[in-house]
DNA sequence: AATCATCATTCGGGAGAGCCGAAAATACTA
DNA sequence: TAGTATTTTCGGCTCTCCCGAATGATGATT
């Protein structure tokens, strides 16, 4: 999957990454644990971790290595990085208060979809949406509504890339049907997602155009799926509509 | 300074952690640009490059590599990862809404302070105090704080690693000074910042505690000199005193 | 206490991987 | 069209990374 034929990625550099990865999975972990799970030498472990401990980039408590706080540093300096993050910010926590669900602004990179600002709404209490994750773009609203202002050429270069995995029952796992409801997305002019990613919960995605006709990124609002149907559904669909057009604005006046 | 004797350290991973690095500092940069800066080969500094791209931590816009969003998850996770990172954030912000001055939380790693939460506060709007910023002890107000309460032994260990530099004019620079300023602070219960990190800014500081006996961390607020004397000073004291052990209690009680 | 078990750490040596340099490909300028 | 500065590819040599075995350190069990 990521291990092409001709690879002249750097082994060294690639474990390095593989044991940062895992020291988050785990929330931190011993030399024997780290060599166990990645299929290398304790020593090797050994070597990588003190490495990374040397750099500051990795805390040692005990016998346990933990990730460090120069993570922070970059962190924070991604997440400003783009003024229009911003505004994205903004936008995401005013969604969350006037819808009273959990509001989310994602954006693609390396064809999936990353939430950079995540604020919870009265109503949208549950877990698992936090800034920084990584969902894939099919099985999600706001994935399905960037997707449907990609070039139709990028689309299948993503596909070809990550797949379409299925998640759940609901997941669209046919090429086919996917641009078909992408069609129907780019008539609409949002996204739904109707437990195709998780069970129980569904989501409204709208795509937030930058000036340049690019899409910069999509906003969505998601909830248990019974407080998201009806006369209400409605309601929070016209004002995720609403907000994510002055989002649009704001971008194009900076 | 970094290269010790016996430096069993991975070459290759520190080269890659330095382009992370250097990509932070310029916001994106070319490969050539890379290979001059660091003295590599351009072909060295090109794989390097590309490898980050491959595990999707660095995202190539036209010709120039920039961080990826990968390091959001990662910033995030590493603030989040103790229950009491959150705490010291609501009381931060507290902190800034009565003193109306910027207010940082800051905790020591690897003996440097880190910047964990920052909040503006209405007249403390200059900049430059951005979440994981990296902070010498011995020149601030928080790090000072932090210092007159860890074992002496720690202290020596720190100072022997990254030394006293003067940072301006007023900057603590002798050991002996120190230690004298450090039992000062521990009798006054604060610490004060007279312009010895930048010239023209003043900061109090408060360690916070845990109920290990432990210091976790300290709080701080900081503002133009000619906004922290007199008798809002002392008022800017008591507020900062009364936070900080809210806080403990706070943390006390989790 | 003493033995055992588990894990972290050190270190030498061999194999393989990373680094360089040269050349090709690409993008901009004049 | 030629020239300049860049990125990118690729072969080969050397250096470095990785492993394995040995040593320390720590804690559990009898």
């Amino acid at each position: 999957m990521t291990t092409n034929a001709n690879d002249r990625s750097l082994k060294t550099t690639v474990t390095t990454l593989r044991i940062v990865e895992l020291l988050r999975e785990r929330d931190g972990a011993g030399v024997t644990e780290i060599a166990r799970e990645l299929d290398i030498a304790p020593s090797t472990a050994h070597t990588h971790v003190t490495t990374l401990e040397a750099q500051e980039y990795v805390v040692k408590e005990g016998d346990t290595y933990h990730l460090g706080l120069r993570f922070l540093g970059l962190g924070n300096f991604v997440r400003t990085r783009k003024r229009r993050f911003g505004k994205a910010e903004h936008y995401t926590n005013v969604l969350a208060e006037e819808s009273e669900r959990r509001s989310i602004f994602t954006v693609e990179e390396h064809g999936r979809g990353v939430y950079v600002h995540t604020s919870p709404g009265k109503h949208g209490v549950w877990t698992q949406s936090t800034v920084g994750k990584r969902v894939y773009l099919h099985s999600t609203a706001s994935g399905k509504a960037i997707l449907a202002h990609m070039p139709t050429e990028r689309v299948h270069e993503i596909i070809d890339r990550v797949g379409l995995p299925q998640e759940t029952e609901q997941t669209i796992h046919d090429e086919e049907a996917l641009f078909d409801e992408l069609a129907e997305i780019r008539e609409r002019g949002y996204a739904l997602n109707v437990e195709e990613q998780i069970s129980g919960v569904r989501a409204v995605g709208a795509p937030v155009m930058g000036p340049d006709g690019d899409v910069f990124g999509a906003l969505s609002v998601a909830g248990p799926s019974n407080r998201m149907k009806g006369e209400q559904f409605d309601r929070l669909t016209e004002v995720l509509l609403g907000i994510a057009e002055e989002l649009e604005l704001s971008i194009a006046l900076s």
